[in-house]
DNA sequence: TAATTGAATGAATAATCATTCATTTTATGT
DNA sequence: ACATAAAATGAATGATTATTCATTCAATTA
């Protein structure tokens, strides 16, 4: 029994990695290529396999995208729920944090930001992608609300509203992941940043005038 | 001659007409079916013509698209220096104009939004598409460094940065087409006026406490 | 009105591409 | 080492789709 299991534990291991395999491969292909034209050869040469192998581990190519999507999607989500965690405490702290990980290289990175944007482009005709992609949205603005309100209630930030706030930052961070994208030689992570930066300051001076160590 | 010009000028009129039917249909079928599965039957069957009509008129699928993508950046551009130039004269109520402008119905339309996020993922895998995107982006951005300047300027807003505040405006914007498109339900025009216009009271006081009359 | 020319058609063609499957390779358990 | 089962291959298939082009249609001109 323990060794039966192992050994299913082992394979199912196997073929999750070379889920991932197809999944990474996809990414690339999608950013080098454009959704539009990423075939099921291209994946499979991107990751060094064979022909089938898109179809034998995912059945289909429209699996194979929503797949990705979701696989995108979730790893945002987990870094977002580990930051949110760590620093939940401080509601100024844990904005900024937010959004430092919004802005970091394994988030804000070219080639998944092409994958956003291509998912996001095929909403309104894709309603499995237009689920995933307004849950995103959603649970981010309820976590920045939340968070808003808190800072607007510990200093008296009398005349900000929290959801706008929030609805704001949410717009900021997915506008500035635009122009990282089309236009990387003005923009970058830095720059993205400081204009969060100046954002935050203005609206919030008590808590963000000091920039906090590092 | 003036017979014969005016032939020209009527053929090549009805040519050009033809050229913006399809590129029309184009716009729709990428709204409706996403870049990815949107074909040339598609394209021909929503301008209810013919099989061959696109290559007749365009050479080919390639050209198609990047002439769509041309028209809606040059329609964006138009109403963007008509806005521009018939409230330059003063800055703030220039930058909320071109900001509502960004939100009117004719800009803001989820057909329009889709084509735009359709190429922007595509950015890094068409060159040609890159060049167009990135220039409208710098564009817009000069534009809006110098009305923040001017705003700047006109009253002491002493830390505020013109060229952060531009980016920040420039990148909302893009962020709020974004929540229009991924989730109408909760996001609109609306909301998103309304977000813009507490970021710009929130930064500009002075300027933006007062709402203009309408 | 007849002749001419450009526009449009849609069936045929040629590519491309997702999917299938018979075969081979690799790993596991005895 | 052998037998078994899973994983992977890649050539073949069938569907889809961009493109071509011979033909039809419509407008303009003489």
């Amino acid at each position: 029994m323990v060794a039966v299991s192992a050994t299913v534990g082992r394979r199912a291991l196997a073929k999750e990695q070379r889920r991932q395999q197809l999944i990474d491969a996809t990414i690339k292909c999608i950013a080098k290529k454009g959704l539009s034209s990423t075939t099921l050869a291209d994946v499979a040469k991107e990751a060094g396999l064979s022909q089938g192998i898109v179809n034998l581990h995912f059945d289909s190519k429209d699996n194979l995208l929503y797949e990705t999507l979701r696989y995108v999607s979730e790893d945002y989500d987990k870094q977002f729920m580990e930051t949110y965690e760590r620093t939940s405490a401080d509601p100024a702290a844990c904005l900024l944090a937010l959004i430092k990980m919004d802005l970091q290289p394994s988030i804000c990175d070219a080639k998944k930001l092409a994958v956003w944007f291509a998912f996001w482009s095929e909403v309104k005709a894709v309603p499995t992608y237009q689920k995933l992609c307004a849950a995103r949205e959603r649970k981010y603005d309820d976590v920045l609300v939340d968070l808003a309100s808190r800072i607007i209630d510990d200093s008296g930030y009398e005349d900000a509203d929290a959801s706008l706030v929030a609805k704001a930052l949410g717009s900021l961070t997915d506008g500035l992941w635009l122009s990282c994208l089309v236009d990387p030689k003005s923009f970058n992570r830095q720059v993205a940043l400081n204009t969060v930066k100046s954002y935050l300051r203005g609206i919030f001076p008590d808590h963000y005038l000091r920039e906090p160590t590092a």
